[in-house]
RNA sequence: GUGGUUGUAGCUCAACCGGAUAGAGCACCUGGCUGUGGCCCAGGUUGUUGCGGGUUCGACUCCCGUCAACCACC
């Protein structure tokens, strides 16, 4: 059974809109996956995750092995059981952590797999990519992804070479391992397996990673090494460049994006999942996205604002709290100060990305981009 | 009333034997953050060194006076 569906496609861009059919739901694309690393989106319930229409997030698979650890994770049946949520959970491979935390790698990365010092007490920690599927199955996580080597930017070529070939042979020992645990289940209950693409920079790369990820055939191809820190052309041109050799009846993930800008380019280039830890971790440091622009509450202007955060949102929080009360909550350190604009944020990009279904369904994706775009840089009303 | 201690940025404190543009943390004001530790990072504003005299080439620093806070004793 295919896992994915198209069912418009935009006349002038690459956009399209899909089903995603997972073993909790079918859920459509384009698609935002909020943040939740430890199994929840910093600072919000899920009753209000479900509120404001969040299908989906993705956890992390090296975070939730710490805590709450794989004994709570079998012992509850999974993370979905844990939670006591049924929308759609993806989770990420600790692939990303390589990167992120690569101060607590001391050995290096080496083609077993990698030996972290955790970051919580520092004691040793070896994940291969059996390991990593076997978490993944553990946690019981409707999309998994194959342990892959996320490089810095910028990277010399050579070493971003060897992560393309140790990426790919991890991906081959993913998907065996993978195929392994799958044959105990029934087709219903298939979990997805995503490969993942890297190559940083160097379009050769790209290309043949892509082309080695492609041939050992996944439900997904996700876009990896981006948004570490390169410059915004280098991220458009990579994605551009590989999203023309994907297969197009596949979802294509690019990970780890998440800005507005980003979206809409990301999305016109044909991809059709991001992910992104922008709209909580900035909601948490106080800024705020609106139809108009970003803002940043704490600053000294809103403090006597009698305005809502942004004039066109609907949620909660922009009926009921003026910008100088959340700015009067930042200031003071209140803990509701985090949740609400955490909470707006999640609506806006959630809203957002209904828009962008939208606009490709009535086929008016492009004008519909410039016309957001602009307002969104106008910094009205603020 | 007498004796003592202390007064330096909004706050807590540095500043050698008298030496150059009186510094730091916090706070405040901005900016940054792209497969998450609420963190962190990068900049920026702020001083009649309680006040007034004096000595000196030069005073936060030494001297005199004065004000304030605190402590002890009457």
């Amino acid at each position: 059974m295919d896992s994915f569906k198209i069912i418009a496609k935009d006349k002038t861009t690459k956009a399209r809109v899909g089903l995603l059919t997972t073993k909790s739901k079918t859920i459509k694309t384009p698609l935002f996956l909020p943040v939740a690393t430890l199994g929840v989106v910093k600072t919000l319930a899920y009753e209000e995750l479900k509120y404001i229409g969040v299908d989906a997030f993705i956890s992390n698979t090296y975070h939730l092995y710490f805590r709450p650890g794989e004994e709570i994770l079998k012992q509850f049946g999974g993370l979905h059981k844990f939670i006591n949520w049924d929308g759609v959970i993806f989770t990420d491979s600790g692939g990303f952590q390589v990167y992120s935390l690569r101060e607590l790698i001391p050995q290096g990365v080496n083609e077993e797999g990698v030996e972290f010092k955790s970051h919580i007490d520092g004691t040793l920690h070896f994940f291969s990519p059996e390991k990593v599927i076997e978490l993944q199955n553990i946690i019981d996580s409707d999309v998994a992804v194959c342990l892959d080597e996320c490089v810095e930017y910028p990277v010399e070529y050579e070493k971003a070479k060897r992560s393309v070939e140790l990426t790919t042979l991890w991906a081959k020992r993913c998907k065996d391992k993978f195929n392994q645990i799958m044959n105990k289940f029934d087709s219903k209950n298939l979990q997805l397996l995503f490969g993942i693409i890297q190559g940083s920079v160097y379009k050769d790369l790209r290309k043949k990673s892509l082309q080695d990820i492609v041939d050992i055939g996944f439900d997904g191809y996700a876009l990896g090494g981006i948004s570490v820190g390169e410059p915004k052309e280098l991220l458009q041109e990579i994605t551009s460049f590989v999203s023309q050799y994907l297969p197009e009846d596949k979802p294509r993930y690019v990970m780890g994006v998440g800005e507005v800008e980003d979206v809409w380019f990301c999305v016109e280039q044909g991809f059709d999942i991001m992910d992104c830890v922008l709209p909580t971790r900035n909601g948490r440091n106080g800024q705020a996205l609106t139809s108009f622009g970003k803002i940043n509450i704490k600053n000294s202007k809103f403090a006597n604002d009698e305005e809502k955060l942004d004039p066109e949102c609907d949620c909660f929080v922009c009926k009921d709290y003026s910008r100088a009360l959340i700015h009067h909550y930042f200031k003071s350190g209140e803990l509701l100060a985090l949740r609400l604009l955490s909470y707006h944020n999640v609506y806006f990009m959630m809203k957002l990305f209904k828009k962008i279904q939208q606009s490709i369904m009535e086929g008016n994706f492009f004008s519909s981009k410039e016309k957001f775009l602009k307002k969104f840089y106008s910094q009205q009303n603020i």
